[in-house]
DNA sequence: AAAAGCCTTTGATGCACATCAAAAGATAAT
DNA sequence: ATTATCTTTTGATGTGCATCAAAGGCTTTT
């Protein structure tokens, strides 16, 4: 039985939190180390099925992630909702609001969850002082700028497997990041929501895992997903690779 | 007939560019405006159908458009390709480079064009001194990331004539606030680009362009385009609109 | 433990857009 | 000017995914 952490006890600190190396800078020394601790405010939790902030909320904060799975989704005026992306511990989140003072999507916790509040002018008023978390700030936003880019390569010309392929190989990879296996998964997600991120109804992916499954490539259990054959799949993503 | 100005002669500077309210923050005092003209290292002329970057060149400069008009551009190992956006005067392009040190897509002149090149270097290195130009950056990225976001939506959601109504009051609203007719355009780009952003065929973008035309919405002769119902085109776009 | 409410799977059918094809209209090259 | 090339339009046909429908599996509630 794993020893029961009292988070809210811990101090709430970047130098000595295990996720450092995924959400902050690194090559900072101990007193720049110290300076960084000031970003974080306070945690917040939020419960399965919560929302972290609502589009149209002011913005005030980015959030790391600590703890649990987000999605986030954007809803057309006439109700249709197009889920925008899924993040993990060590991801960031937020960034849609600093254009407007408002934010921009929904986030919606999949999972409990807990996240670092980072209010975005204690980011600006460190990142002009610390050039290594300026940069660091950058780089998280021309990464999800890079990121979306690819989902619409995805939405835009590859076809429902293929779709599905992209989603697995990438959610693989991230979880492996992570110190997690590189060949399975417990999805945290429904087929509609995945389904809405990739553009295709959940009967549709409902199929496409059926179809992996068929084949050999995956054994699927409702949420839990085991990789028989990552080249396979990386093959489906994208035909020239390993040819 | 127009004065033929010479742009190499103007001296590079924000401080009296007619673009500025456009691509630079406002809210700067006399001496603030100075140190930004810095931020320009030099102009660069980019001929249509030239790369302005490519997908794996380093990184080293945001880049302002000043005339002209660009797409951005994504390939995938076997080839296919993605236009992830259209930019214009006063637009900001390059931001997909930061993260990885190197450009992540292509941008293509449409048009004979002029962009200010910015070392990106310098642009960190000001902002740190000029909270307000600091802010802007994080705008300009936020910006990117919300458009993309709306760009999923589209992807995901709408039908293609949803799409390319979107599409079209999308350039519209832009060219309007540079002083042009919110009532006609003349496309920059070929119905296989549009396409491309789009999600579709040339063959579909041209068919929607034909209905529209039918349906008396617009008037179109190849690339001019004529806004005839303008409330027709919000109301394909988003159906709750005036109803 | 039973009932209620999701979530997922699978089959049958339909449709929006892709694909294939051809011709006409622009634009660029010689 | 004339040819060659590129772009756009329009028609005919095909197909991948959506939609409609129903049943079974999980999870949660009481």
């Amino acid at each position: 039985m794993q020893p029961v952490l009292n988070l809210e006890a811990i101090k709430v600190a970047c130098s000595n939190c295990n996720l450092r190396e995924l959400c902050m800078p690194v090559g900072f020394d101990v007193e720049e180390m110290k300076r960084l601790d000031e970003v974080v405010e306070k945690r917040r939790r939020v419960k399965q099925g919560e929302l972290l902030f609502n589009s149209g909320d002011t913005f005030t904060s980015l959030y790391a992630i600590r703890t649990g799975f987000f999605k986030t989704c954007v809803t057309s005026e006439d109700g249709r909702e197009q889920v925008t992306g899924f993040q993990m511990a060590g991801e960031i989140i937020g960034m849609d609001g600093i254009v407007s003072d408002r934010h921009n999507c929904n986030a919606v916790a999949l999972e409990d969850a807990e996240v670092c509040v980072m209010p975005f002018a204690t980011v600006e008023d460190l990142s002009r002082e610390l050039p290594a978390l300026q940069r660091h700030v950058h780089k998280i936003m021309s990464r999800e700028i890079v990121r979306e880019n690819s989902v619409m390569m995805l939405l835009g010309n590859m076809r429902a497997e293929e779709r599905l392929a992209a989603f697995l190989l990438n959610l693989l990879q991230r979880l492996h990041a992570r110190g997690l296996s590189q060949s399975e998964l417990v999805l945290r997600m429904t087929r509609e929501e995945i389904g809405s991120y990739l553009g295709l109804k959940l009967e549709t992916v409902s199929r496409a895992f059926s179809k992996f499954s068929e084949d050999g490539i995956i054994e699927v259990k409702q949420r839990y997903v085991k990789i028989l054959a990552p080249d396979a799949l990386k093959k489906i993503f994208n035909p020239q690779t390993l040819l």
